[in-house]
DNA sequence: GTCTATAACGAGATAGAC
DNA sequence: GTCTATCTCGTTATAGAC
């Protein structure tokens, strides 16, 4: 699928024979449903930030405290790393000067929204007093957020999610932890 | 020129004739220096970690305190993203599975070199006792390098270096600070 | 070492039949 | 909607003159 393609090899790294291939169509029918490649990528990216909304979402209704919510976030991320893929948008921000512009402004709209979303439960941690650091809850979730991004970029050069996980766990034991035992 | 290429618009991003703009001679010549694209992105990799490992030995010599070493280790990459490219590892980690085996190798190569002198920062940190981190020097390292690749993809994508500098003071503090006052 | 010229291939994209 | 066929362009790479 186009979508794997993309958080595999990258903008640049695929083209309409390889998904053709994939999917048992001739590119002239690919063009059909997606004209040119930019809408394409667009297609992608609204899908992929669409989904990802939902998930988000499921867990902050779901979610019993705010250290759920980003061990949760954080097991998104994974779950995609572990498939050999990346955040669709941290391999597009690799590349985004390369992009159509109406692209470059998705991808920004992405990380928008995961830094809102993650904002959000970092003063749900204050609130609960599990918040381990001092700082305004955005600018710790901008942190947070590119931390795991990077995270993720390094761990599959290696091909070893369990890097991920090491930092992953850290980085969340740094910002959020149990009430302290009084 | 074509690390300059390359740390802007990734591998797959630039090609032979893009160089021959820049150095105005022909994509011929290029082919004289460098027979493969794989020979030039090799060579990229060689030169760059090479500078990168002499950078990293003069700060080790001359630096006073951890703090400083890890402090003026952010300014390197800070100075790259100003200019608006990424380390180039960072990119070609992004791509590393449309890269040439030889040149994946060298990727993690400068991983390794990377967390390998952060982590004598930290270690030296301890010894200072300015280390606020409880945790193993070596898995404090790669969360380190891991999160200001992040944190540069994420900033470039805005086009906003002032991101970066937010993230990475704030991971500094994290993770060194000045000694008690005790 | 640098050039012109060209090969060989894959890319994104279109025309038009079915 | 999907196909075959084709186009145009950019890519990496080579041959051979200067």
């Amino acid at each position: 699928m186009a979508e794997s393609l993309a958080q595999t090899r990258g903008y640049n790294g695929f083209s309409y024979a390889d998904i053709s291939h994939v999917l048992g169509i001739t590119k002239a029918s690919l063009h059909y449903h997606f004209p040119t490649k930019e809408a394409l990528g667009q297609a992608l990216m609204e899908r992929y930030a669409e989904e990802f909304r939902l998930a988000l979402a499921r867990i902050a209704e779901t979610a019993s405290s705010a250290l759920e919510m980003v061990e949760r976030y954080v097991a998104l991320y994974r779950d995609v790393l572990v498939v050999g893929r990346l955040c669709l948008c941290g391999m597009f921000a690799a590349e985004v000067t390369t992009l159509p512009p109406g692209i470059q402004d998705r991808v920004r709209a992405f990380f928008d929204m995961n830094e809102q979303w993650l904002s959000d439960a970092f003063a749900r941690g204050r609130h609960e007093g599990t918040l381990r650091i001092e700082q305004d809850a955005a600018e710790g979730a901008r942190l947070f957020m590119g931390a795991l991004e990077g995270a993720m970029l390094v761990a599959r050069s290696y091909g070893q999610p369990q890097r991920f996980d090491a930092d992953s766990r850290r980085l969340v034991a740094l910002f959020l932890g149990a009430a302290s035992r009084s």
